[in-house]
DNA sequence: TCTAATT
């Protein structure tokens, strides 16, 4: 590694002062001497075939004049932008660079790559060209059920013979032990094909449990819906957008809308509902340690930045009905209605109703109406609002026979509140109860909920029964009738 | 058992 030397990387401010000074590549490419011949200083050009390079593994406090000094080593700048997340502004850790030249970038990725670890981060920087750089073929495999002493070399030798690899990581835990998992990647679709076809299933490693899984890799659509139900374990009590919507109401927006989106492919709709609580989640995966971010939008504005309080009238997609006018409207007496039924995933109530819906789909914001939807989860979360919950923790009643469910599975910071909230959208719950181990006051991870009507038990187990909530799937069934286990 | 991040 030539260019980079530990005093450019650890210095984070060596030569910030004279870059600082200016704002873009034009003015820095006048004043290095890197600049490449093919590229005019007075216009930023870049050549036809440049490459988009992806910068990773960025300590979060430099910014794009920090960063250009390593890299305006190599050549001329035509963009740098440090990733920001659209809600929060939060950096990234990561950034795209573009250099004039093609030769530039190749030059700097050669350099730089796995080189060198930047101050503060535990992996080398990456550089290397934008995924939007790709032929975006399917061409990387995930490998599952590895030993985990094989290293990358041994992984290597496993597949070199189904094509050349480009790319092969084993994936390790912070201690730097592997998971047991590698991605392969091949320079292209047919060769990872092939190695499916060979190796999935071929053989079991020593110490692995089943045998050896190769697969295409997720893609990011998976991931991203992936994340969003690990989340969803984590979000349970601590994000009120949770309780708002009821935590089933959000984690199945979010999933429903990713799926959607990517069948219908990029460009596709995302509710504004969806977008909120997606962001709501991404905001609680980083917020951790964040001084001062807000952790509820439950205040003065109550909808985030770049999100407008939209009606429901503006959201066209029928999965929007999920979730949204799915939920049930208040009621005098705090409960929902017992005729909710459940559908093919979306809500109906009946016509009853609708002139409730109808009204708070034209003149309410989603805020407004989850307000009076759920006033008892506004109650917990904040203080703004003065009305005291309608809804009373009722006394341990069971319903009659069918009525009531066995949970199983339950996030471990779910209370009888959380179980109700979740199970509110299928009918008029009477009874929720987690149980708690009475030495240590945790949760056992399991409770019963009780309807007024075997349709709303019905329903309740049609749709969550084998939701996945965080690493788990719940099992909602019926409760055995209480002679079943006492059969003298 | 799906990376740390991909506008």
């Amino acid at each position: 590694m030539a260019t980079l030397t530990n005093g450019q990387v650890d210095g984070t401010v060596h030569g910030v002062g004279v870059v600082s000074a200016s704002t873009n590549g034009l003015v820095n490419g006048l004043n290095h001497s890197h600049s490449p011949a093919g590229c005019p200083a007075t216009i930023p050009m870049k050549d036809h075939d440049a490459i988009k390079l992806f910068i990773g593994q960025i300590p979060r406090n430099l910014d794009e004049k920090d960063l250009r000094p390593l890299f305006e080593e190599f050549g001329k700048i035509y963009e740098l932008t440090v990733l920001k997340d659209r809600f929060t502004g939060m950096h990234k850790g990561c950034a795209f660079l573009t250099y004039c030249a093609r030769e530039s970038a190749l030059k700097a990725q050669n350099a730089l790559h796995e080189q060198k670890t930047l101050p503060g981060m535990n992996r080398p920087i990456q550089v290397k060209p934008a995924d939007s750089e790709s032929r975006g073929e399917d061409r990387k495999l995930f490998v599952g059920m590895l030993n985990k002493q094989q290293s990358e070399d041994d992984v290597r030798r496993l597949f070199e013979s189904f094509g050349s690899i480009e790319e092969c990581t084993i994936l390790r835990g912070p201690d730097g032990n592997s998971k047991g998992c590698a991605f392969v990647k091949y320079s292209s679709h047919a060769e990872a094909q092939a190695a499916i076809g060979a190796l999935h299933g071929s053989q079991t490693m020593p110490g692995a449990s089943s045998s050896l899984v190769v697969k295409f890799a997720d893609t990011d659509k998976e991931r991203t819906i992936r994340r969003m139900q690990q989340m969803a374990g984590q979000m349970g009590i601590f994000n009120p957008m949770a309780l708002q919507f009821g935590a089933y109401g959000a984690y199945a927006q979010v999933q429903q809308q990713a799926a959607l989106m990517a069948s219908v492919g990029q460009g596709g709709y995302l509710s504004p509902m969806a977008a909120f609580a997606a962001a709501q989640m991404q905001h609680m995966a980083t917020i951790n340690g964040l001084p001062g971010a807000p952790l509820t939008p439950t205040s003065g504005g109550s909808t985030p930045p770049g999100i407008s309080a939209p009606t429901v009238t503006s959201i066209p997609s029928p999965i929007s009905v999920n979730g949204f006018t799915g939920m049930p409207p208040p009621q005098a007496n705090g409960q929902p209605p017992a005729e909710a039924v459940f559908t093919n995933g979306i809500h109906h109530y009946p016509g009853k109703y609708d002139h409730l819906r109808d009204k708070r789909t034209h003149t309410h914001t989603h805020t407004q109406k989850f307000k009076s939807a759920y006033p008892a989860a506004y109650g917990q979360i904040s203080q703004a609002f003065p009305h005291p919950p309608p809804i009373i923790p009722q006394q341990q009643r069971e319903g009659p026979e069918g009525c009531n469910l066995f949970i199983y599975h339950l996030p471990q910071e779910f209370g009888d509140g959380e179980l109700m909230q979740m199970f509110l959208p299928f009918g008029n719950v009477i009874s929720s109860k987690v149980f708690v181990d009475r030495a240590t006051n945790q949760s056992k991870c399991f409770g019963f909920v009780s309807f007024d009507n075997p349709g709303s038990a019905q329903a309740a187990i049609q749709s969550m029964n084998g939701f996945q909530i965080g690493m788990k799937r719940l099992k909602v069934q019926l409760k055995r009738p209480k002679d079943a286990n006492r059969p003298y």
